[in-house]
DNA sequence: ATAAGAAACAGGAATGATTATTGTTTTGGA
DNA sequence: TCCAAAACAATAATCATTCCTGTTTCTTAT
């Protein structure tokens, strides 16, 4: 009943673009996969909409690599390896709280892939920006 | 020995320039802090000189803000914290061994930050790049 | 059903961080 | 001192993203 709906077909489409793809794709490439059947989509309301899902929180930006934004539709606990070559992006199922025991290991033994380094970012609102409370 | 000198004043200035300023800077904030003295010192030669160093692995990348790469000195490892609101970044002390015991509260007791998410992102080479082998 | 207002849209221009180019200056070794 | 390589300034070019304008679609109340 307090569901909003979502009034549009094409951002819809938009946001099931990301779950179908599933390589954390860029505002790029799902404009590039909808483009075969939505003929007339702009890249602008890719873009739009993205920032849309966003603010809903029905999707997350796992980062900027190579310059591009790279979103996930999946909002659940988990955690993600980014090839520096070629700039795929794999889902990890492991969450903060299983990172303590030789996480490099694990990842090399199930993904095959060499774990260089990792990054921990935290976000959130600083104590100066609560001060100021706008 | 086997150090290989900075040939450039204005290298080892980008250099000092990201740990003597600690807040993470972007290219543009290292700019803008030399250019006091350094006048001549060009935007160019600072992007230039930052790629040098994330290739030699004397700094790294934090991640791309507010559509600015931010970066740090401090190889060793910890985490950080973004404020969602002002982009300021904290370090924070602690490795991804420690993580498992209730990380968000031990920050906002801390830091006085309110902790809204995390990522956790892993760099490396994947499975399929490692095949290609170039 | 339909008119009015709001939301969504396409297309294209604008922005802004980063990268590439070109010609010049500095550097360190022969 | 001289030469080749590295570093540089200045500026143009890229390119992802955002903004703007006019149009279309949707929603709701009449």
């Amino acid at each position: 009943m307090s569901e909003k709906r979502n009034f549009s077909a094409k951002r819809e489409a938009v946001y099931r673009a990301i779950s179908t793809l599933g390589s954390h794709p860029s505002a790029e490439q799902i404009y590039e996969y909808l483009k075969a059947d939505i003929p007339d989509l702009s890249l602008g309301t890719v873009y739009r909409n993205l920032s849309v899902f966003k603010q809903n929180g029905k999707i997350r930006s796992v980062g900027v690599f190579n310059g591009q934004e790279r979103f996930d539709s999946d909002m659940s606990a988990h955690s993600h390896f980014v090839c520096e070559r070629c700039y795929a992006i794999y889902d990890i199922p492991f969450t903060a709280e299983m990172l303590e025991k030789s996480i490099r290991e694990q990842i090399e033994r199930e993904y095959g892939a060499e774990v260089k380094s990792h990054s921990i970012v935290f976000y959130g609102i600083c104590r100066s920006c609560k001060k100021v409370n706008c």
